[in-house]
DNA sequence: TTAAATAGTTAAACAATTGAACAATTTGAA
DNA sequence: TTCAAATTGTTCAATTGTTTAACTATTTAA
């Protein structure tokens, strides 16, 4: 058993590169001017409408400084648009203007096809329980980080 | 059908990401003075015992200039060196230093324990149908590198 | 034999990241 | 109420990873 699980994680630790790595790189392909992470950031904000600097530095699990740069980048390129709002004054929302907002929608198009070209060569079952552990992973990874 | 394929598509997305950050930030935390990436550089070269830079700029899809750069990093940290080997005189051989390998083994060991702690909150049966299926995924995006 | 292909390097440019120092603002305890 | 501590975001300098284009040295093959 012991032995087994030493596989499991040699077999995690070089599989997890690997995806990572080819699949950043497939991607790529489909993003224009916007960096991987950049989309991610994209992302992210457009799902939560919302967001400011202190958030996404935690989501990211980066340095606030990290996420200036980045967002100082995309706001260059006319995808995202500062705001003040609410009641403190410190903090600066972050939104996807129109222009960000159309890019993203058209790109998600093209990342959609790439996974599901990738999705559709595995059965229904094998690609529900597969998320289904990721999401686990994240949530136990979350805890550690916590725990820490 | 189709609207779930979206939802595991979306779902994929945002957890893999996740995934990945957080668990290359818990893995910072154990590599001293080595980044993530130079350390699965470090890996690769050791379960290979010696490696060429158009291999490592295969396996990590990156360009051949980029391993240069890495490797003269971890050469500078006399983690590996360079040595002239075989007929062909163009080829450089990249292989571990003795530090090098001291440090991998240390730094496998502590990363091997955040593995497990993380992989220990699974079922047996759960971690295997997980790694077989992220297996199966690297070698679809291989196949979809080449077909392009 | 020589033109094309291959292995690796160099240099310039950019993106992501960290850490420390900082300004503006809010919070909370005495 | 006041003032020290905490929080939000920024700036700056440094490091790392990356791409592209140009280059050297060497091998392959027509």
């Amino acid at each position: 058993m012991e032995g087994s699980i030493q596989q499991f994680i040699e077999r995690y630790l070089s599989v997890s590169f690997l995806v990572n790595k080819r699949g950043a790189a497939l991607m790529k392909c489909e993003l224009d001017d916007v960096t991987h992470d950049q989309y991610y950031v994209l992302r992210y904000i457009y799902k939560r409408g919302m967001c400011t600097s202190t958030e996404l530095a935690d989501v990211f699990a980066v340095n606030k400084s990290a996420i200036t740069a980045m967002t100082n980048r995309l706001v260059e390129k006319g995808m995202i648009e500062r705001g003040k709002d609410g009641d403190d004054r410190r903090v600066i929302s972050l939104s996807l203007t129109e222009k960000g907002k159309m890019w993203l929608i058209e790109t998600e198009q093209k990342v959609y096809e790439l996974v599901q070209t990738m999705m559709t060569k595995l059965s229904y079952e094998e690609i529900e329980q597969f998320i289904q552990t990721y999401e686990k992973l994240a949530i136990i990874l979350q805890e550690m980080e916590e725990n820490k």
